[in-house]
DNA sequence: TATAAAGTGAACCAAACAGTTCACTTTCAG
DNA sequence: CTGAAAGTGAACTGTTTGGTTCACTTTATA
């Protein structure tokens, strides 16, 4: 059972730094420059393809400052991930509305969920991440956690609440939102992945995602009242 | 180790053999041991990952007997993915008994697909293609073709017969598919891609394919004559 | 403006790696 | 048994790359 206490902490800004200060890593007047620079590379090349250079390149800065922020490739790869982790949290974070239908509310967190993973960041980072997880195991589980992960918690959240609302009939919540999940993805995602579609027009994540509501709601709506 | 010294002759794989001829590969006694090997390090590591050095180790095979069969990494790594497509494809290519009832004929579907996607090999597989996409597009859409392609395009053809019986109400059988497949997968794939899961139990399998394929009924069963 | 901190760029090192070569051995068909 | 084809292993080449160093320039600030 994920305990998901109502995450509406303030996580105002220091955003990109929170992570940072932690191992040997040193600030200058450059630092965005380079994590600016850092990312788009890596997720451009994936990490072995990027190499030290192409970032210091990318990042108008020379190497040797590069090296003394970060004290190896490895440290400068997991800082990225860490930040975009909370750039994609940020995203997740929005507020729902409670006064809404269930059919809006779950169309609206749909079209959050399939938009974001139909991003081209979405994309790179999941193809990213997931490649490079053996090589960092922790990290994968991290940008799990703070990704997917806590998508999945803020929805079985709601749903939650709609089932004490007698809205919504569930008795496997976990699995219903990875189901709701699931299907907002459909006919979409492993084409992107797989590079057999270049972008998704926002008319195909409508589709998916109407098509996503209309067999949730089939499954677990309350049936009228007899 | 080399006490395979007479298993040359079989030459069994007809199948595998299909792909190979083409570009610069020759053949030669220790050609499927180069292959094994190769399927072993790529899967484990990668195509960066994975040293050449590393292969011939691995396959038990000189680094020379190597390149005189393939001209290059790239060449072998493309051999290997176009056979583990084969591979995939008989395994779907397995026939569905037309007399099942739909239930039945979605479970069995559903536990097919579900089992390839978690096998080890499946993860691996999944995880090296979408990753090297970059690299080889054309490998990644030949992947997706041969793979989940295929197996999308076989469950609308049998699902196309389920509507012309009668047994089930479908509309847009493209999405439909599409939902099927995606909801086997809920609450196992992304755990198990990013490793918060290490192993898959046949239990939970079965439960996401009873979830999926409850829903499925529930949306898109002909309701009951009236 | 003086001065220390921050940044530069180019040279440099060592390791890893793809791919080649070659003299030598093993295998096997005729 | 023999000779050609297949395979070996180890050394070698050339390149890429992560990471270091250092003499020098730029920037900020008190």
């Amino acid at each position: 059972m994920p305990l998901c206490a109502d995450l509406t902490y303030g996580r105002e800004n220091g955003g990109a730094m929170a992570e940072a200060a932690e191992q040997g890593v040193r600030r200058g007047r450059k630092f965005d420059q380079v994590l600016e620079g850092a990312r788009t590379i890596f997720l451009r090349d994936g990490f072995d393809g990027a190499s030290v250079d192409d970032i210091a390149r990318e990042a108008g800065v020379s190497k040797a400052t590069l090296y003394a922020y970060f004290p190896d490739k490895q440290v400068l790869f997991r800082e990225i991930c860490a930040q975009e982790c909370l750039l994609q949290v940020d995203d997740v974070e929005a507020k729902i509305d409670p006064s809404m239908t269930v059919e809006a509310m779950l169309t609206l967190a749909g079209e959050r969920i399939a938009g974001f993973m139909m991003s081209d960041f979405g994309q790179n980072a999941f193809r990213l991440i997931s490649g490079e997880g053996a090589r960092f195991p922790e990290l994968a589980r991290d940008f799990y956690r703070n990704g997917p992960g806590l998508i999945h918690d803020r929805l079985v959240h709601h749903l939650h609440h709609l089932v004490q609302n007698g809205a919504l009939q569930v008795d496997d919540l976990d699995l219903a939102a990875e189901q709701f999940i699931q299907l907002c993805k459909a006919s979409l995602w492993e084409k992107l992945l797989f590079r057999m579609d270049h972008q998704v027009t926002e008319d195909r994540v409508r589709r998916s995602v109407r098509g996503a509501v209309e067999m949730f709601m089939a499954r677990y709506a309350v049936p009228p009242k007899a």
